[in-house]
DNA sequence: CAGTGGTCTAGACCACTGG
DNA sequence: CAGTGGTCTAGACCACTGC
């Protein structure tokens, strides 16, 4: 490793020089420092969502720092959601692949049902096509207007009820191949064909929601009236990085769901 | 400090009997334990909002543990929003009577402004009336139908625009004496009032969200048509101890402003 | 300057998992 | 049983605040 800091070079604040009249470096703790360490490996691939990443002690012995430094690093990651610890086994990169990690990014639930194990979403795929990007899908993605972008449109429903329309837009560069075969065949979670098929682990996301009255489309693929009030979620998604990777705006039927949030 | 453990009588898993056919009591780290026993002064209002707590050094001294104990204890009520570190001046318990805190349970931003500096909202309100508690209210709030209850109805506006309809329900007694007057007189954030007024400190909220159409009711005091679509967010809130103190349904305009979440 | 929270270390021991 | 994460301790030192 030939970025692995040595024990004589510790990595320290206000080491090396900065442009006069720029602020002096804030402190940066040595955990944050080996954190930032570990999610470079993240970022890089070295270890893929599922993998089990380096024991406390191997990662204290690679960064010559002792195992309380790395496990204060580690627990920041994990509070992130960007690994996951199990006791007696290790620490694992975190992925979409995963049963109890579906409801992080579809809130929307039952009003009833004690219980959501009234089945999966069934999924339709409405379209796959290719399109240049407007100035505002651009901007959101971090493109430039007229960039190759794939839009996605497809609708969920449960229990044969249709209840979400989905029009998803995804950068054309780093999700090249990606057809509406490949969409389709596919189960489980979108995310996680991302992370398997593109190597794009989705991390976090900021929702827009409003309310709007369905249009003329909307009402036809939802099965409901045109006016009749929707729930609007805009959302942008993240990769490593705070690099926007997808732009999704869902229509939700709310008439027997809601979307469910916690405040604390 | 009569509960105060003893070095000789550590809390410890497993102590003292249990029902036969119970499951055997989970194990329980120390931290969690004083972490128990902090929230319990919490409570019992032993510190107050906007207090400072005592110092790692004393509370590991007075419950007989290290600082590194306390310290782990205090970073999950930190984590929790239940106290509040500052760095060489102590811990504080929370509050609602801050202004960065405002933002936390009031999730409405506006489409455009970069900044939130366009004032607050202006408060307004309808009216303030002693009721019986509905089976439904009854039952979100852990009370008896018919149970005394409060009911509190207002409008919030942003730059003379009626954006926000609340709908808000209180349990009678810990409530007793809250006033239409109390509240009109009142400026600053309704839970700040609570805090000072009636030692109730909300400490988490859920909220449920929908996508309605307004009746004649709601139109007329939002001044919208009716039938326009209105985002329904039902709060319930609680206290210390998972105790639910606030039922509130709010009708929010989305013409301009969103509802921002954020899902990580 | 004293007092607070924040970082870092080294080491002991515990709880959990799987072979 | 060995290997993992989880807890707890004791002590040193650092960064920040206010007097």
């Amino acid at each position: 490793m030939a970025t692995t800091p040595t024990p004589s070079d510790p990595i320290t604040p206000g080491e090396g020089s900065f442009a006069p009249g720029s602020v002096a470096p804030a402190f940066s703790p040595l955990y944050q420092q080996i954190k930032g360490l570990i999610l470079r490996s993240l970022q890089a691939g070295e270890w893929k969502p599922g993998d089990m990443i380096p024991s406390e002690l191997d990662l204290a012995a690679r960064y010559k720092v002792s195992q309380g430094t790395v496990r204060k690093a580690i627990d920041e990651l994990a509070t992130d959601n960007l690994v996951v610890r199990r006791q007696g086994k290790g620490t694992f990169v975190a992925t979409h692949a995963e049963q109890h990690i579906q409801f992080r990014f579809l809130r929307l639930l039952p009003d009833q049902g004690t219980l959501d194990e009234q089945g999966l979403a069934e999924r339709r795929i409405i379209d796959c096509r290719r399109l240049r990007a407007s100035a505002e899908v651009a901007r959101q993605l971090g493109l430039r207007t007229g960039d190759a972008v794939l839009q996605v449109r497809r609708v969920l429903a449960f229990g044969g009820t249709p209840t979400i329309l989905e029009e998803i837009w995804l950068p054309g560069t780093p999700f090249k191949g990606l057809t509406l075969d490949t969409l389709a065949s596919d189960k489980g979670p979108m995310y996680a064909l991302f992370e398997s098929q593109f190597g794009v682990r989705m991390v976090r996301a900021s929702e827009k929601i409003k309310a709007v009255g369905a249009d003329a489309d909307a009402a036809g693929l939802l099965a409901v009236a045109e006016g009749h009030p929707l729930l609007s979620v805009e959302r942008l998604s993240y990769t490593y990085n705070d690099t926007p990777m997808e732009l999704r705006r869902g229509l939700y039927r709310t008439d027997t769901r809601h979307y469910r949030n916690e405040l604390s």
